[in-house]
DNA sequence: TTGAAAGCGGTACCAG
DNA sequence: CTGGTACCGCTTTCAA
């Protein structure tokens, strides 16, 4: 079923269909309803793969995530997708599972494709993945990997000012030994965050941290804190690297028949919807999603005339939630 | 950047380029090499809308759920891109968020994009829609909505029994007023979920239920929890439908101080993990998504050879878990 | 083993 | 307002 098909049948020329199809203006009114009558009739649908092909641009872009598992991730392609969405463009979304050859694959999927943006929220990336998409000149927005150049714009949350507020917090309560809850990263075992929360804790020589890490999931969490607490380092707080892992590590206190925070305190990251509904809500840190969403499509999608602006650098100001799940230390450390 | 291009760099045709790029075995290893160093140079991507109108098939499939924020759904979706990524398949996705236009849209975006295989998890769809997909003849999987048809295959859990295997339980632990937490369908308020449960329910005289309903998310089922108690009616247990909207009922009953499940008892449904990570753990049913994702699959990608199988009905039976959050019927009603 | 050329299904420019 | 037609970039015979 294609043009030709139709346009036969409402005796008209391909590109008189075509006309109609785009809702160009100039076509006579009866025509136009001669040919919408054959395109209904023969249950025609445009081929987009020939009208991408021949009009040259796909009102497509591509968001790429490491997790959409994560309401973290999936609530910044939310707000992405509706943002597109109300400019006439769709999204295409790709998850690595912080698999590195996932990573290339997606990214060279999307080059395929032709989007005509990429948000590549992913945490890490090798430098000629970089280097490949600053060549196809197509406008990219990193979250928290790389720095500006030409068509890639960057966006960071200072994580670094987050975790310090955490860190700072715990202190103040009498914590000093304290436990990290983080998830693999894609190249080798020291990530990001891991050191940040390391240097964090660096700066206050009081303060003692142990680290532990698993899959980014509520059991990664929850088997993270497990090592964390048969390793022998007995931590009065747990900085988890975001909310979904540190639900999974409520689930292994609770197991342990340690209370929260009378026991043990717990920390999120991201405020998540969910941090607010389990139990013990957490206190963690906000980022804002829809803010980050909203950033990414501005980037990403040419306004009118206006080619999307590039190379900058966004910081993120993260805001600290205190909740429930963090209190005082204790004072005798209770068996585990 | 071309085929054409390359060819010409490589000094050979756009034919042997394209050989090159589909590995055929005849091109001699020196032309090869000579060809791939020219890719390599130009950093040429090929471009998929030109390489699927001129080959005629995608090798992608499509999956569209109600709301893949919803772990259930999510669930399913990865277990399908997982079978489809092993065969040399790529998916692609949509959310209708339960808005009937949105599913229209994205049915007519994944016939245009002429997928292979389409998999609609959606609960709800008119019936031209679905007269719109038997045309186009690509193969179809249906979750929970409609019958059998010539490229259809409909797979649908038997709700029924899952819930009368619930209404049972709560039944046998004397609870005698239920209360019944379900979210917007599509098409009116009188979802098929929410009239299963009445069914269920009726069936035993001294049972009475009463139903409330809201977005399908954590915070819908703490609103439709919370209208259910504030409607006089007053529950001993509720009946959520889904794992998702349980939580944000537990959240609720917390609140307002009700016990779980000594004040109330709260069922959830799915399975889902989040079901064993909050707290109390969620006495729930279990639905099988990696199942549902590897029939799909099946059903969708036709094996060698063969064309994939359709026109039938596949259905599942759910399994009752019983965990934390169901106890017996509390003797004395605590205000609320 | 390689090249030439005919599509695939649209779009858009140029005439009429 | 409508038709003819040259591409868009790649795959796939058919010949050489």
């Amino acid at each position: 079923m294609n043009l030709e098909q139709v346009a036969r049948r409402a005796k008209v020329s391909t590109a008189t269909v075509s006309r109609v199809l785009n809702n160009a203006d100039v076509v006579k009114n009866t025509t136009r309803a001669r040919v919408m009558k054959a395109i209904a009739e023969l249950k025609y649908h445009p081929n987009l793969h020939a009208r991408n092909l021949a009009g040259g641009k796909s009102r497509t872009i591509g968001v790429i995530a490491s997790n959409m598992e994560n309401p973290f991730f999936f609530d910044i392609y939310k707000a992405v997708e509706s943002d597109a969405h109300a400019r006439g463009y769709e999204v295409l979304v790709a998850n690595t599972d912080y698999r590195s050859e996932q990573l290339v694959t997606s990214i060279r999927l999307m080059i395929g494709r032709r989007v005509e943006g990429l948000a590549a929220i992913v945490s890490e990336m090798a430098p000629e993945l970089i280097e490949e998409l600053v060549e196809t000149r197509i406008p990219v927005v990193f979250y928290d990997v790389g720095t500006p150049r030409q068509n890639i714009t960057n966006i960071r949350v200072n994580y670094r000012r987050g975790v310090e507020k955490v860190v700072d917090y715990l202190h103040s309560l009498g914590h000093r030994r304290l436990g990290f809850v983080g998830h693999h990263a894609m190249l080798g075992p020291i990530n990001e965050r891991m050191k940040t929360v390391v240097d964090a804790v660096a700066r206050i020589p009081s303060l003692a941290v142990r680290t532990s890490a698993d899959t980014d999931t509520l059991q990664g969490g929850r088997e993270a804190t497990r090592a964390l607490l048969d390793s022998g380092f007995a931590p009065t707080a747990i900085i988890c690297v975001n909310d979904v892992m540190a639900v999974g590590a409520l689930r292994e206190l609770r197991e342990r028949g340690l209370r929260v925070p009378q026991d043990m305190s717990v920390t999120g990251f991201d405020n998540v919807k969910l941090s607010e509904y389990c139990y013990p809500a957490l206190t963690t840190v906000h980022i804002p999603r829809d803010r980050i969403g909203h950033i990414i499509c501005e980037r990403l999608i040419s306004k009118a005339g206006k080619p999307a602006p590039a190379d900058r650098e966004i910081v993120i100001d993260p805001e600290f939630m205190v909740r429930e799940s963090t209190g005082q230390a204790p004072v005798v450390i209770r068996k585990y």
